[in-house]
DNA sequence: CATATATTCAACTATATGGTTGAGCACATG
DNA sequence: CATGTGCTCAACCATATAGTTGAATATATG
């Protein structure tokens, strides 16, 4: 039997929230987060510290944007993007303890002894 | 120019955490980590309680474990999965208040009266 | 061993999405 | 208005992955 039952989140709920962490969970996308980190930067700036493709920096820019992890602010001929959730930085701290304990702990699995599996039959 | 120069994180470390994010960005895996909030369930119990198919949830649960997100353990004929992580809890709570915040600005942004837009020639 | 139960695995299909390329658009300047 | 700069958009391809179906595996029981 369960615990608590803690509210069970409408399906449109689950996708809503399962989209804030998609949009997290691509290599590019996190690196762009992670430059700015730094502070506001332009699309062409953060194509030049990223090695990304113009197209592309704008492209995971405009999906960020679009589920509200930065902001967006045209000067002039240039547009300004910085993370729109002080959070961020936490969130992003946590993800990386989490990545490290799991790199330890498979260390540790190799380090130890071969648990005794018992031996199946040919 | 920026601001501090954080640590740039390898390319190998941002897959990694990337990893970790895509695996919550999916409602079907959301919501057995909603479900597991509630306590230790077996594999029969979550697909009761999600209404998804047997060979579905085994497989969203498998990818969970692999991950790092759920711990597993067999007794008798049974397997049964538990969160390996309490800042799940945290995490997916501060999801939701993102998506309850960005949800209510877009309705103020309904309710308010049209922002006037510099009016572009025909 | 035969059978039942609980779960995993493999193969497959459909869809989603990352990255590229080239065109298009907005603003600035002479 | 012609041109340059900075960015976005649309179309396209390749790959990844959610979900299904049916077979396979592991444990308990008669």
């Amino acid at each position: 039997m369960a615990k608590k039952n803690h509210d069970p989140l409408s399906p449109a709920m689950l996708e809503q929230v399962a989209q804030q962490f998609r949009a997290l969970g691509e290599p590019s996308r996190l690196q762009l987060m992670n430059l700015l980190f730094d502070g506001e930067s332009t699309v062409g700036e953060l194509v030049e510290r990223s090695g990304l493709s113009l197209a592309n920096v704008s492209k995971h820019l405009g999906h960020l944007h679009k589920v509200h992890w930065v902001t967006r602010r045209k000067v002039g001929v240039k547009v300004l993007y910085a993370l729109a959730d002080e959070r961020t930085f936490g969130l992003c701290e946590l993800m990386c303890d989490r990545v490290r304990s799991v790199t330890k702990a498979a260390v540790a699995r190799i380090d130890a002894p071969a648990p005794k599996q018992p031996r199946r039959r040919g």
